[in-house]
RNA sequence: GCUGCCGUAGCUCAGUCGGUAGAGCACUCCCUUGGUAAGGGAGAGGUCGAUGGUUCGAAUCCAUUCGGCAGCACCA
């Protein structure tokens, strides 16, 4: 006797071992139809596999999230199949579902051309046409490693002598096709479905090692029908359209030109949209009791050899000399930050020590890594490092959340998630430490209330770290916030304090950082308003524009009057047609265009026309002055 | 850095079989003074990423190199 618990909590009980199809169908004829897989205490296993024991089991349908996992999956396989079909010797490694679809690494000599997908993606609708039954086998280890040497297939010979000698060898074959797959899988090709798509070919290391062989990666997207594939390659087109390269380009913001690879030239434009992110910036941390220092670029590599940079990081950094001494060009802000702590003798007294810096900073990133506003080598931190005891890291860490997430939701984001990383292989100080540090980060983000997700082995070589995740307008997650708590620089470059009991301490040491960079942050912003900035942030916030060259004298004094409530603004007395340039500036989304013609000229008037709206609303010139202060106020001000 | 793809006017792109380069937008000038998303005309603008080779002749074919893009690796 089997008893299977259902979801519902009612039990069935059946005669001998039953398969979650046949539960499916036991249930409704209905739900064995539309049955793709089946949940076996909480493990997902095939439809077909027999359950041998009581349990509590659930059916997955395409209603189901997991469905989606299941099915891009089977994508997978069904393309290696199509792959080793139309090009013969090509060698299958591994091909797992990733967020919105599949990929596949293969090993073979001659590359994938964007002709090849179309043919790959002709035949894997050929093998969903087939309705292949899609069958669990379990197989003896050593013959199964026999069996893919024999066939040529050397990856998945490996990845089986690499396994736990416990772990059980599964098959799953559909038609003739066999592949080393642990599962689960659909019952059939058929039922994959046609909503899927082929959608780019990339070299990718075997096992993500770079010393290892380039494979070439077959990358799709599958979904459950058709309407959320179409919605999905949507999105991708609105991503495109955003793209801040393309958007910096239009609304000319800022450029890049080979002989400075990787670092901005700002355009005034785009200088602007930077500066009033700073003052912003600015304001808000002297409001949180930080204070503010500048520090140099070059540094003595004595420096970074004490704080661990020169062991860990030198490749990394551009380094420069003179006379017989070697600089570099500084990559962090933190040992310079100790310099200052280090001046003078600090009391307890003096602790929480904020002290902020828009640090200008170099990292030498690799050439592939480089990526518009989003990975640069030079770039501006808004950083600071609080010098605090023990007892402070909790209020500090709290203090800190609060004012991230209050700065966040002046942008309009209010979705944030918050990683956990804790000790990489690669770091300095001992476990000892490490513990310390961890076990501390661990209480202050328990006593501030924040929920983190663990991200194992990616903190900082100096100490562990929150990594705060915004979602933008369209969907996508953007890491930019950062907490550290540092136990190791303030004792390798011996930064003190003077206790309540005389004695001397080593305080302790939160690196942290809100917008991470200017740079990548604007790149955000940019792509997240799709270049529509709020107005506090719009490079030109409001055009003066005439209708006719009788209003050229008035518009100049419009625009003076705004300029001097602080506003940014542009003239255009061009001898174009108002249809002409209300077009021509809305494509360049300006957010407020003030039209002046005889009328307003003559009554002291101006006609505002938002962004995106058509309607006009017509205002004494005082009036739309106090209105458009007021509202392109920068926050916290 | 690695793999693949791509480099033609300021921008977006066309250019057949190898025969010495084209469009639209932008720009300049002229006409037009027009009330809320493109008024008309004319003109200027290019060592076809760079170097080398094949050829009577190269934007086009080959090699090298630089850069861009996508992914991988990296990201203190």
């Amino acid at each position: 006797m089997v008893a299977i618990t259902l979801p519902d909590g009612s039990v069935r009980s059946f005669e001998g071992p039953v398969s979650g199809l046949e539960i499916a169908k036991n249930i409704s004829t209905s739900l064995g139809k539309a049955a793709l897989a089946v949940f076996v205490d909480g493990d997902m296993w095939d439809l077909t596999r027999v359950i041998d024991r009581d349990a509590k089991v659930s059916i997955v349908t395409a209603k189901d999230e997991s469905a989606l996992e299941l099915l891009r999956h089977d994508a997978a396989h069904i393309m290696a199949q199509a792959v080793q079909e139309l090009y013969p010797g090509t060698q299958v490694t591994i091909g797992p579902s990733i967020e919105n679809g599949f990929y596949y690494d293969f090993a073979r000599d001659e590359p994938f051309s964007t002709d090849d997908l179309e043919k790959i993606e002709a035949r894997m609708r050929d093998i969903v046409d087939r309705k292949l039954e899609i069958v669990r086998e379990v197989w003896d280890r050593t013959e199964a490693i026999a069996h893919f040497e024999g066939i040529g297939e050397k990856y998945k010979a490996e990845i089986i002598r690499d396994l736990p000698g416990t772990e059980t060898i599964t098959v799953y074959r559909q038609g003739d096709w066999k592949d080393l797959c642990r599962g689960p899988h659909l019952p059939s090709t058929d039922k994959l479905g046609k909503a899927f798509k082929l959608t780019k070919v990339a070299g990718a290391y075997w096992r993500g090692d770079a010393k290892n062989a380039v494979l070439q990666r077959i990358y799709g997207t599958a979904w459950a029908n058709q309407k959320q594939l179409d919605d999905y390659l949507h999105m991708l087109e609105e991503a495109e359209k955003r793209d801040h390269r393309r958007l910096g380009k239009e609304m000319d913001l800022f450029h890049f030109q080979l002989e400075a690879q990787g670092a901005v030239f700002w355009h005034p434009k785009g200088w602007a949209v930077y500066r009033t992110l700073r003052t912003y910036m600015r304001n808000r941390l002297e409001a949180a009791g930080y204070l503010e220092v500048n520090t140099p670029q070059l540094v003595d590599s004595h420096l970074w050899e004490l704080s661990g940079h020169w062991a860990n990081y030198r490749d990394n950094m551009f380094v420069t000399g003179s006379e017989d001494k070697t600089l570099a060009v500084k990559p962090m802000n933190c040992p310079c930050h100790i310099q200052i702590f280090k001046q003078g003798i600090k009391s307890y007294r003096d602790l929480p020590l904020r002290m902020a810096e828009f640090g200008a900073c170099h990292r030498n990133e690799a050439s592939g890594a480089l990526h518009g506003l989003m990975r640069v080598r030079a770039f501006t931190q808004d950083d600071a490092h609080i010098f605090c005891t023990d007892d402070q890291i909790e209020s500090e860490t709290k203090a800190f959340c609060d004012l991230l997430r209050s700065v966040y939701a002046d942008f309009g984001f209010s979705e944030i998630k918050v990683k956990f990383s804790d000790r990489p292989e690669n770091r300095a100080g001992s476990d000892d430490v490490w513990d310390r540090a961890e076990e501390a980060l661990k209480r202050a983000t328990a006593a501030a209330g924040i929920e983190t997700s663990p991200n194992p082995g990616e903190g900082a070589f100096y100490g562990p770290k929150l990594e705060f995740v915004l979602r933008d307008a369209i969907g996508r997650d953007w890491q930019c916030g950062t907490l550290q708590v540092d136990y190791v620089l303030p004792d390798r470059l011996d930064a003190d304090y003077v206790g309540e009991d005389g004695n001397r301490h080593r305080p302790v040491m939160l690196h942290r950082a809100i917008l991470g960079s200017f740079e990548r942050f604007i790149g955000i912003l940019i792509e997240n308003f799709a270049g529509k900035f709020p107005l506090w942030l719009a490079p030109t916030q409001v055009v003066v524009t005439t209708i006719t060259s009788d209003g050229d004298d008035y518009a100049h004094t419009v625009a003076a009057t705004l300029r001097k409530a602080g506003l940014r603004v542009e003239v255009d007395t061009r001898n174009e047609k108002i249809n002409y340039k209300v077009r021509e500036h809305s494509h360049k989304k300006v957010p407020v265009i003030a039209v002046v013609g005889k009328r307003e000229a003559e009554e002291g008037k101006v006609a505002l026309r938002r962004l995106g709206g058509d309607a006009q609303e017509v205002l004494a010139l005082t009036d739309a002055v106090a209105k458009l202060m007021e509202e392109a106020k920068v926050p916290g001000l």
